[in-house]
DNA sequence: CGCATTTGACCAGCGC
DNA sequence: GCGCTGGTCAAATGCG
């Protein structure tokens, strides 16, 4: 539009000059006149339209700076409001619950409203992209359903819900007779997010933690390599799924795609995986992720952009109707045959509403894999299972925390490659709003499980995520990059004191959490 | 013996 | 309507 309107002659003036020169130049034929007269009209048209577009392009551009002044508004009472919910819970549940941060950290803590709710069954799904309500409930489930369909429950209702989700499983048979009777079925299995990770791993499985059962295998068109379907078997009735498959082009990358959402705790060891993969779906069933035209691209590269790969991700991992991202673990920048071209154009394109998104969290180090993942784990193909065992869950975080100071070079490269991860995580959250939609909503959920406690660490914590999210709203008004981008540099940098250990904790990136763990852990050794 | 894995069969969705 | 493909089931098999 911008080329159309520099090329367009402006104003009257110009377009008289334009007449006159035409005039000067042509013979006074009656012929001429009439081309003449025409090419007036029609420049009369042009500018109308012209004037038109711009009116429009302004409107829409008022509109979106209302619509994210709004969301973040919302955002910033619903922490209000989880804050208050999360007191009165913790006073009515008198028994400790062991495993609360691990669900706490599986939440974005955004309670759902009930017109959100609403909105999702009964509206059409670009209204729900759109609608700063929706947006703003941002969950980290996996399975938007389960989430949307429990906005402010407290623990004894989530665990009836859990049983209704287990009584829905086998879901199989079941979903095969009621669900394709409704739309609204149809709308929620839609709206289920399927998260593919790429890493390298010579593992049969990655191991994220989670106990899993084969329950299938099946030779996929275009990929020698089988590809294995595993059920989460960590609690009878989860159903959570995952298909595991090597790479066609990379035997030493294993591409595994998450479906569904644990309806359990889960292992300490689990968490990072579960939260990332759910951090990523909640972003793309959001709507987010617009930053790069042409590509829902969210680049963690170490690389500079124009190095990062994009793979061909076959067919057959993205259901038709089951909005896919990719979360791009791989280390080695080894060119792929397929561009990332290729790899988007592989998606079915009767599925526009989700396009296929990729988070490349490729690194040129691989200690920055979270280590409870294969592929930085030292003799994870020796010991078979180590992890994936449901006591496993007793290694804790301490040990988890041995498990990857013992990676090699994880502690000497870690500040170095902190300051690098600080830049580019820098560089995506201020580029894209939606993902600073996530983070603030993340440090929201923090603040607000912060105050619970109320020592001064966490009124630090609390005051950090409202001096961010200030700061991205701010950003946001102004339309530049440069405000939170420097702050967050500053945060990155005194993240070894109150951010740090924030971060560390409960923040749903993995990247996040081992690119900041050897510090924090080693003031947790100190302690 | 119990549990996990393997593998052929079956079913549903989609494209032609 | 038919064939192809992905996904799941369930009986058979293997293993500790």
């Amino acid at each position: 539009m911008e080329v159309l309107l520099m090329k367009m002659p402006t104003t009257d003036a110009d377009i008289a000059q334009a007449i006159a020169c035409h005039q000067e130049d042509c013979s006074p034929e009656a012929k001429k006149e009439d081309e003449l007269e025409s090419a007036k009209a029609e420049m009369g048209e042009v500018m109308e339209e012209n004037k038109r577009l711009k009116k429009m392009l302004e409107k829409i551009q008022e509109n979106y700076k209302s619509l994210q002044l709004s969301f973040f508004e919302i955002l910033q009472q619903g922490a209000v409001k989880k804050s208050k919910c999360s007191s009165i819970s913790s006073d009515h549940n008198d028994e400790p619950v062991v495993v609360e941060p691990e669900l706490v950290s599986l939440s974005l803590g955004r309670t759902t409203p009930m017109e959100s709710v609403k909105d999702e069954k009964t509206t059409s799904s670009i209204k729900s992209k759109d609608d700063p309500e929706i947006k703003a409930g941002l969950t980290l489930g996996l399975d938007s359903k389960f989430q949307l369909s429990s906005p402010q429950k407290s623990s004894e209702d989530q665990v009836k819900e859990d049983d209704g989700a287990a009584e829905t499983w086998p879901p199989n048979k079941i979903q095969k007779t009621t669900s394709r009777n409704g739309d609204e079925d149809q709308q929620n299995h839609v709206k289920r997010a399927r998260v593919s990770v790429r890493a390298r791993c010579d593992a049969p499985t990655m191991n994220d933690g989670c106990q899993w059962r084969k329950y299938g295998q099946k030779i996929s068109k275009g990929n020698p390599c089988p590809r294995a379907y595993y059920r989460c078997t960590v609690a009878s009735g989860c159903p959570v799924r995952k298909q595991v498959q090597r790479c066609a082009e990379d035997m030493s990358i294993l591409i595994t795609t998450y479906e569904g959402n644990h309806n359990h705790p889960l292992p300490v060891s689990a968490t990072a995986m579960a939260s990332t993969t759910s951090a990523a779906a909640s972003m793309m069933l959001s709507g987010s992720s617009t930053s790069q035209p042409g590509l829902n691209g969210l680049n963690f590269s170490h690389h500079d952009n124009s190095t990062t790969r994009q793979f061909y991700l076959p067919n057959s991992t993205s259901s038709s109707l089951s909005p896919t991202i990719t979360l791009d673990l791989t280390s080695s920048p080894s060119p792929s045959p397929s561009s990332s071209s290729n790899y988007f154009n592989s998606f079915p394109t009767s599925f526009p509403r989700f396009p296929p998104t990729s988070l490349n969290f490729s690194s040129s180090e691989s200690n920055i894999l979270p280590a409870v993942w294969g592929n930085g784990y030292p003799g994870y193909g020796a010991v078979p299972y180590y992890q994936t065992q449901p006591g496993n869950s007793i290694l804790g975080n301490e040990s988890q925390n041995q498990i990857y100071q013992s990676l090699p070079g994880n502690n000497q490269q870690g500040g170095a490659s902190q300051q690098s991860l600080t830049e580019t995580l820098t560089k995506v959250i201020t580029s894209d709003p939606s993902f600073r939609s996530v983070i603030a909503a993340a440090i929201s959920s923090m603040v607000c499980n912060g105050a619970k406690s109320g020592d001064q660490t966490d009124q630090k914590a609390q005051h950090f995520g409202q001096k961010l999210m200030q700061a991205m709203v701010s950003q946001n008004e102004k339309g530049q990059s440069s405000c939170s981008s420097s702050y967050f540099n500053g945060l990155a940098s005194s993240s070894s004191q109150t951010g740090g250990s924030l971060l560390q904790s409960s923040l749903p990136f993995s990247i996040l959490n081992s690119a900041f763990k050897p510090a924090s852990d080693d003031k947790e050794l100190k302690n």
